[in-house]
DNA sequence: TCAGCTCACACTTTTGAATAGC
DNA sequence: AGCTATTCAAAAGTGTGAGCTG
């Protein structure tokens, strides 16, 4: 079977920053504030962000939303369940840890996902990324993992793009989707587009839903999903035993090492006794024969092979110590043992599957470029629940979800605490949490609008405002793609970032989230616009906060600014580069232009429209982007935005680290604030592809020149999309190997890649 | 000295080409 | 000739443990 993987360095905003932890909130000041929501018990625009405190590692951290309104048509109910999540709960009430080298090591667990609400027709792209769930590096000491010191510098941020994306809504629905060709690697230099982390951090795998006819046109929505149960610890080699007997007991490549399987600590030490025998038999002989050893002593030492090979020749009849050494033997009664408990898994799997229903969000009918805030529906329960997990038996509690009760009395550590937190992570009872969410399981829903990066100069093209009331404003000129949206170090920003959590109107209305019922979802009822963030922060935990370019800066929650969002209704198509088959991964770069994918197999479905006219009605009528949060399975809500791209940068503010080891490690909740998703970088700007014209595929003369754009999209001069018809990946650039400098500045710049580092730093 | 990382190892499953059978 | 099932070797995925590194 050979799987057509695209590889492709999307650099998106949603990659890089993750969800921002709350309220860390780290969009840039100047769009910080212009970021408003608009909900039904807060009529007045509120602010996403503090502005003064932005700067923030860009983490996994749920933002609790007030869902859209009951009487709202849910109009996208994108459902997303982890099927494996039975699994995944067994690690993660030990401490998942995951293995990451050098060449790349797969997951284990693995993502297995079932979808369901996309439009039969209609085409989805699959990302997986991993975002830090801190700035926190942890050590195994005593048991428990432990914080022990401030994370390391974020590293590029990589996409790993499923290898049947882009495929259409029925494809997805019909099958188990599974990320198991994901590959984890701590090599910086990766080229082989693995997903690059960090050892001894703790990280949250993300999948986001994204309508391909969007991500090829620079917009789009998305829906994004986590579970919190899939969060781990990366490590080189694994430090706590239990994960190690999990790994062993349910990995099939590791049956070997099972209590009878030939690769077993018993059958090890076993040919190791042997081969100690061997060897020390043969040296006997070779000793014993003096006219022999001087000539034969020059050979090397041999080797465990050599050994193992004289071992077995010279002991056929020799008893095996461990109770015969029948490999077959042993090999079946491996995989019998196994299965069964797989087979267990499955069951309380299924018995445990909530049946998720996580409330849309539906956007702004109209378009309006507005933050949409989706409700976590169910999470009263879920986060009940998660709450009283804490208290047990987890290696480590889930970081990412603050207090359930009490968005004010959310904690906000000092800065202090950031210092010598020493955080132990506490474990999670899943099945303390899902028993106590009878009623649905399925964590809040957060959907967000991103603005998509804009041009970073005059000459973009720029969205023009479907709606004067919500419409976007830019300022090409003082911002640029390369506004760092982070602007004060999170040291300096705590003490003021705290102030305005606690004082955010928001954080005190954890009661009004109601219940998921799928009617309870708050509607966003004032008008609110924020200024498009353009740009991604290149370096946004480095990037001054004095900086603020927009000229639409609303930090006022009163304030309405209407900004114009710059438009990438066209996409600037390029080939992928050709990568290996199996992997294919992206750096989604919100600052740095975003190539236009090129999926080799969309040929072996629907037809790929050359632009956005051809495409079907959209799924997502809104441009949606939304965030789920869920143990198991999650329903994303969906909101109206135009420019709706998985973003990193329009990611939830970042919650630090110590915020978050005070409110996940002591109690982990799904009442999330408002989770910001960032959202699918667009494809390279068309200064970019300028200066590399390279970039630039042929151009398709069986396509309409200038293919009318929807009136989402407002015209955008480029080229006609030209779907690759090739079926097997050609990515005529490096595609995969686009990366965007990271905050920290991070050293290992992949000097063959594209340089995307070359960005204006305020 | 030591925590963390790299690498070779043995074992396993997966993959896909080659072959056989219908 | 075309299709399906089976076989088999190579590739790739595992954890382990010794050795290396800073």
């Amino acid at each position: 079977m050979s799987h057509k993987i695209l590889k492709a360095d999307l650099k998106s905003s949603v990659s890089k920053r993750g969800l921002e932890m709350y309220p860390s909130l780290t969009l840039a000041s100047q769009r910080i504030g212009d970021c408003f929501y608009r909900d039904r018990e807060v009529p007045a625009h509120i602010p996403l962000f503090p502005a003064a405190c932005e700067m923030a590692p860009r983490m996994v951290v749920p933002l609790t939303v007030p869902s859209e309104s009951a009487s709202k048509p849910q109009k996208d109910e994108v459902k997303m369940e982890l099927e494996n999540s039975a699994l995944w709960k067994q690690f993660s009430s030990v401490g998942t840890e995951m293995i990451i080298t050098k060449k790349g090591r797969r997951m284990f667990p693995g993502l297995r996902l079932k979808l369901s609400g996309l439009n039969p027709s209609l085409r989805y792209i699959l990302l997986l990324d991993i975002v830090p769930v801190d700035n926190s590096r942890y050590r195994f000491q005593g048991g428990g993992w432990q914080a022990v010191g401030g994370a390391e510098a974020r590293l590029p941020d990589r996409v790993f793009i499923h290898p049947d994306s882009p495929a259409t809504g029925a494809h997805w629905q019909s099958r188990t989707i599974s990320f198991h060709y994901a590959k984890l690697t701590n090599n910086t230099l990766d080229t082989q587009g693995h997903i690059i982390l960090h050892s001894l951090h703790r990280y949250q795998p993300r999948v986001h839903v994204v309508e391909a006819r969007d991500v090829l046109r620079w917009a789009g929505g998305q829906h994004t999903f986590i579970f919190p149960e899939t969060q781990f610890i990366t490590v080189t080699a694994y430090q706590n035993n239990k994960i190690t007997e999990l790994k062993i007991n349910s990995n099939p490549f590791a049956k070997g090492f099972r209590e009878d399987g030939m690769n077993s600590k018993k059958q090890r030490d076993a040919r190791q006794k042997r081969k100690m025998a061997v060897l020390t038999e043969t040296l006997d002989i070779v000793n014993c024969d003096p006219c022999d050893s001087t000539e034969l002593l020059p050979q090397p030492t041999p080797t465990s092979t050599d050994l193992q090979t004289l071992a077995l020749a010279s002991l056929p009849a020799l008893p095996d110590p461990s109770g015969g050494f029948r490999p077959e033997e042993a090999s079946y009664q491996d995989t019998l043992v196994p299965e069964q408990s797989l087979d267990l898994n499955q069951a309380f799997m299924a018995s445990q599957m909530p049946d998720i229903t996580m409330q849309e969000t539906p956007g702004n009918e109209l378009g309006n470029n507005i933050i949409e805030r989706s409700d976590a529906i169910a999470a009263p329960s879920y986060t009940s629940s998660f709450s009283a997990a804490q208290t047990n038996s987890s290696s480590f509690s889930s970081a990412i979800f603050p207090q359930p009760s009490s968005f004010s009395s959310l904690p906000v550590p000092n800065s202090s605490d950031i210092s010598d937190s020493q955080l132990t992570i506490l474990p999670i009872n899943y099945p303390t949490l899902l028993s106590s969410s009878p009623a649905t399981p399925s964590l809040q829903q957060t959907s967000f609008t991103f603005p998509t990066p804009p041009p970073s100069d005059s000459s973009s093209p720029q969205l023009l405002p479907s709606s004067s009331s919500n419409s976007y404003h830019m300022a090409p000129d003082t911002v640029t793609p390369h506004t760092p949206t982070s602007f004060c170090a999170p040291s300096s920003c705590e003490s003021n970032l705290q102030d305005q959590i606690s004082a955010h109107p928001l954080l005190h209305q954890p009661s009004q989230q109601q219940p998921e019922d799928g009617n309870d979802e708050p509607s966003v009822q004032a008008s609110a616009a924020y200024i498009y963030p353009n740009v991604l922060p290149t370096n946004p935990d480095l990037a001054p906060v004095t900086a603020q370019p927009l000229a639409c800066q609303h930090h006022s929650p009163a304030a309405a600014p209407s900004c114009s969002l710059p438009a990438h209704t066209a996409s600037t198509p390029f080939a992928f580069p050709s990568v290996p088959p199996q992997m294919q991964s992206v750096s989604l770069q919100s600052l740095s232009p975003s190539p236009a994918l090129h999926f080799p197999n969309l040929n072996h479905q629907a037809p790929a429209p050359a632009h956005a006219a051809a495409f079907p009605p959209s799924s997502l009528p809104h441009s949606s982007s939304s965030l789920a949060f869920q143990p198991s399975s999650c329903r994303a809500a969906s909101s109206l935005f135009q420019q709706s791209v998985i973003s990193a940068a329009s990611l939830p503010p970042a919650v630090h680290p110590h915020n978050l080891s005070n409110s996940s490690a002591s109690s982990s909740t799904c009442s999330f604030p408002p989770v910001e998703i960032g959202a699918i970088p667009p494809p390279y700007r068309p200064e970019v592809v300028l200066h590399h014209p390279a970039l630039l595929p042929p151009l398709d003369s069986s396509l309409p020149s200038s293919p009318a754009p929807p009136a989402l999209y407002p015209a955008f001069p480029s080229h006609p999309l030209r779907l690759h018809q090739n079926s097997h990946p050609s990515l005529s650039i490096p595609f995969r190997h686009l990366y965007r400098q990271h905050q920290h500045g991070h050293p290992h710049y992949q000097g063959s890649y594209l340089d995307m580092s070359k960005r204006a730093v305020f």
